[in-house]
RNA sequence: UCCUCGGUAGCUCAGAGGCAGAGCAAGCGGCUGUUAACCGCUGGGUCGUAGGUUCGAAUCCUACCCGGGGAGCCA
């Protein structure tokens, strides 16, 4: 047996494949069979001047998804997909399939969903898969090579950390235990332990966010390093980021193509050092002239773009009435599409006003909205990373910035188009006095923390972190529009099963 | 929790007070190279649920359920 992917090492000899019907046509002498095993899709060729009666009856009683053995001559053949197909000569059945629910045609969110299962054989849910894949290994190759030691955080834990967020709270042997939220805390621990350390592992966060950024389980990524300041965790992300990405474009080139990524900006990030401003900075540029004339033309696009669509419907409305069958058949698709992307262009329409409401009156101290990130994000070439924020709206053991108490050494990364904040990290407060008071100011029970400020009273050194998230991430290197197509069972607000 | 859009055949959708529809899928037949193949025929319905208005409701009204997108919060 070989697979698909290696099909090229074969050429002109005769294999065994196995796998499942992907699709298949068939016609009088000619049955088509496209194969997939996992690895890719091969198209098998079975003609009926060249088979037994047996093979050739078999092959017509295939279905979506039907399981087979298929042995036959690799030939080079541009008209396949893949550049090679299989001449069949043998075909054994392992299952004639049921009729399988997801067609080859188009379906709805709910419906896959509720097909998850399922829905993870098609190409473009195995190309997400994969890179995904692609990416883990990337971040464990990026840290393993620099002798990070990595640690599993508990997922049980007795207090609710940061006091913010909701969590999901258990029953831990009639006493209360809530799933964590971050394993940063721990980390520190191991730091002060092996000096520099990551975590790797899920995250579970009970607030109610129904959007395309938010899932309920996720997971997340989390370095902590002894004897790093701010400036270093940021080289440290930055290096990442493009150490994952430069891996992903060498090793998924395929996969990209099945998702139809354009990977322009994605090559512009490894190329070009990341934005780093301030801030205070971030906030100049949201209220410049600049951001109010993005928004405009923002605008005055959708305007046109939104007429354009209109008149095209008009105008294949006209035609739709004289055409011909296949030919209406294109329209209609094609009207389909329009009311899509009419509902997108409208929502923008809406939304801008908004946008530049909150632009306009955003006043220093907030934090940023979506938006606001969008809004920022949209001017840069590359990813961006905003460092020292008010302290105000940052978590209690994030360091203020000596040249100014208002701000933490806080840091966060946005990738490009639009897909806003992927690392959010600090540098931490080393000093056992100064902690002990944030614990107090921010009305946290100081018994939680008392093995925390143990690390503060036994060496105390400075140190950083950061967590990545791993589907904003995969979501953001993939181009998908929804972080639920990057995990394969993603559990997220109504959304339990499968 | 709030705002907004939606729920009609297995799937994707049209129908917007007056006979329940199309394409795909399924079944049968046809076609020597198909790429979501194509052509013909056949079967397929709790119009999300409950109530109301009406001679008449998929269509109008009310409540609820479910889903999409967004706000807040965040990775």
């Amino acid at each position: 047996m070989i697979y698909i992917n290696q099909l090229s090492q074969h050429e002109n000899k005769s294999v065994t494949l196995k796998g499942w019907v992907y699709n298949n046509r068939s016609s009088k002498s000619l049955i088509f069979i496209e194969l997939r095993d996992g690895t890719g899709i091969c198209q098998c060729v079975v003609s009926k001047a060249d088979v037994d009666g047996r093979v050739w009856e078999d092959a017509g009683l295939l279905r979506q998804e039907s399981s087979l053995e298929v042995s036959g001559k690799v030939v080079k053949d541009d008209r396949s997909i893949g550049g090679y197909e299989l001449h069949v000569t043998g075909l054994e059945i392992v299952q004639i399939a049921d009729e399988y629910p997801i067609t080859p045609k188009e379906h709805g969110v709910e419906f896959l969903m509720e097909n998850r299962h399922l829905w993870l054989r098609s190409q473009r849910q195995w190309a997400a898969m994969r890179v995904r894949n692609a990416i883990v290994f990337a971040i464990h190759t990026f840290f393993q090579n620099r002798e990070f030691l990595q640690l599993d955080a508990p997922i049980f834990t007795g207090n609710a950390a940061e006091g913010t967020t909701t969590l999901f709270e258990t029953d831990y042997f009639e006493e209360k235990a809530y799933l964590t939220q971050s394993g940063q805390l721990y980390a520190e621990a191991m730091a002060m332990a092996h000096g520099r350390v990551y975590t790797f592992g899920p995250t579970f966060r009970a607030e109610k966010s129904k959007t395309r950024r938010h899932l309920t389980e996720f997971w997340m990524i989390e370095p902590e390093m002894a004897y790093y300041d701010l400036d270093m965790n940021m080289d440290l992300a930055e290096e990442m980021i493009k150490s994952i990405l430069s891996e992903v474009l060498s090793k998924c080139r395929n996969e990209l193509e099945i998702l139809e990524r354009d990977t322009t900006y994605l090559k512009q990030a490894i190329k070009n050092d990341f934005h780093r401003i301030t801030y205070t900075n971030a906030v100049d540029i949201l209220k410049s002239r600049k951001t109010a004339g993005v928004l405009e033309k923002m605008t005055e696009e959708r305007d046109q773009e939104k007429q354009d669509l209109n008149n095209e419907l008009e105008e294949i409305g006209k035609e739709r009435g004289s055409e011909k069958k296949w030919r209406k058949a294109q329209i209609d698709q094609r009207v389909k599409e329009i009311y899509a992307r009419l509902d997108q262009v409208k929502e923008d329409l809406r939304n801008i006003p908004v946008w530049e409401k909150s632009v306009s009156e955003f006043k220093w101290g907030n934090d940023f909205g979506g938006s606001d990130e969008t809004i920022l994000t949209m001017q840069f070439d590359a990813p961006v990373i905003i460092h020292r924020y008010p302290a105000e709206v940052k978590a209690f053991y994030m360091k203020r910035d000596p040249a100014d108490e208002k701000l933490a050494l806080a840091m966060d990364v946005l990738a490009p188009e639009g897909y806003g904040e992927i690392i959010g990290g600090s540098q931490r407060e080393d000093s056992l006095s100064v902690l002990k008071k944030r614990i107090e100011e921010h009305n946290l029970p100081e018994d939680a923390f008392k093995w925390y400020l143990d690390l503060r009273r036994y060496g105390t050194v400075p140190h950083s972190g950061y967590g990545l998230g791993l589907e904003r991430t995969v979501s953001w290197i993939c181009g998908l529009s929804h972080v639920r197509e990057t995990i394969p069972f993603p559990r997220m607000l109504g959304r339990l099963t499968p």
